[in-house]
DNA sequence: CAGCATCCACGGAGATACTG
DNA sequence: CAGTATCTCCGTGGATGCTG
C-alpha cells in the first residue's frame, strides 16, 4: 500500500527538479548534443537569455544532472556540458512526459 | 527521429498541468478517494487553505481533469470532486514520477 | 459546508548593459 | 566566447475575513 504521504512528498521533489520555465529543455538539448557548448546550448533553445541559461545551468550543475568542461585558461573561453548519470536517469521520465502530450494534446 | 523543438513543445504543455504548488496533490487525493469532499480535500491535503484548493480545483475542472457533483439546493452544501478519464490517464505518468523518486531520492 | 473577495509578499523571469 | 551585474515586472501563493 502507498499512502498519500509518502507519495505526495517524493513526487514534489521530483516536479522541482522541473521547476523552472528552461531546466527540462536544457536537459533534453544537452542529451541530444552531448558536450555541447554554451553559445550553440543558447542558440537551440529558442527565447532563452543569458542570464537564464546561465542561471539553470548552475542549478543543474549543483543537483548534479549537468557536469560542466571548462577548456582554456584565457579568453575566449570555452566550456562544454554534459548529463551525469543522474541526469541520464531523467530521460525514461522526459520520454514519458513527451509521449503523454503526443497523446493527450 | 524526433526534433528537439517537437519534443520541447509537447512537453512544455504538459508540464504546465502540473504547475502549481497543489495539483498534482490534490490529483491523486482525488484518485484515492473518488466523489472526495471539499472539507476532506482540505484535510488530506497538509498545509492547503480554502483559496488555494477552489483555486487549484477550478482550474483542474477548466482543464477537463476533474469534475464536480453538486448535491442540495440550499446550505449547507456538499460538493464531490471526480476524475474525469483524461485526468485518469494521467495516472501512469504519476506513478513514474513516483517511482523515479523512490529510487532517486 | 463549501466556498468567494480582498489585499499583500515574495521569488522567478527577463531586459539591458558590462567583462575576463 | 562565456558569462556577470543590476534593476524591474508580474504571477503565484497565501493570510484574513465574509457569505449563501
Amino acid at each position: 500500500m502507498q499512502s498519500t504521504d509518502e507519495w505526495s512528498c517524493g513526487v514534489s521533489k521530483v516536479m522541482d527538479i522541473f521547476s523552472g520555465k528552461w531546466k527540462l529543455n536544457i536537459l533534453w538539448t544537452i542529451y541530444n548534443e552531448d558536450g555541447i557548448r554554451f553559445n550553440q546550448l543558447k542558440q537551440e533553445i529558442t527565447g532563452i537569455t543569458n542570464i537564464m541559461l546561465t542561471r539553470s545551468l548552475e542549478t543543474l550543475i549543483s543537483e548534479d544532472f549537468v557536469s560542466k568542461k571548462r577548456l582554456g585558461s584565457k579568453p575566449p573561453f570555452r566550456s562544454e556540458y554534459y548529463l551525469t548519470a543522474k541526469g541520464k536517469s531523467l530521460l525514461p521520465l522526459m520520454h514519458s512526459l513527451n509521449d503523454w502530450g503526443k497523446i493527450n494534446l
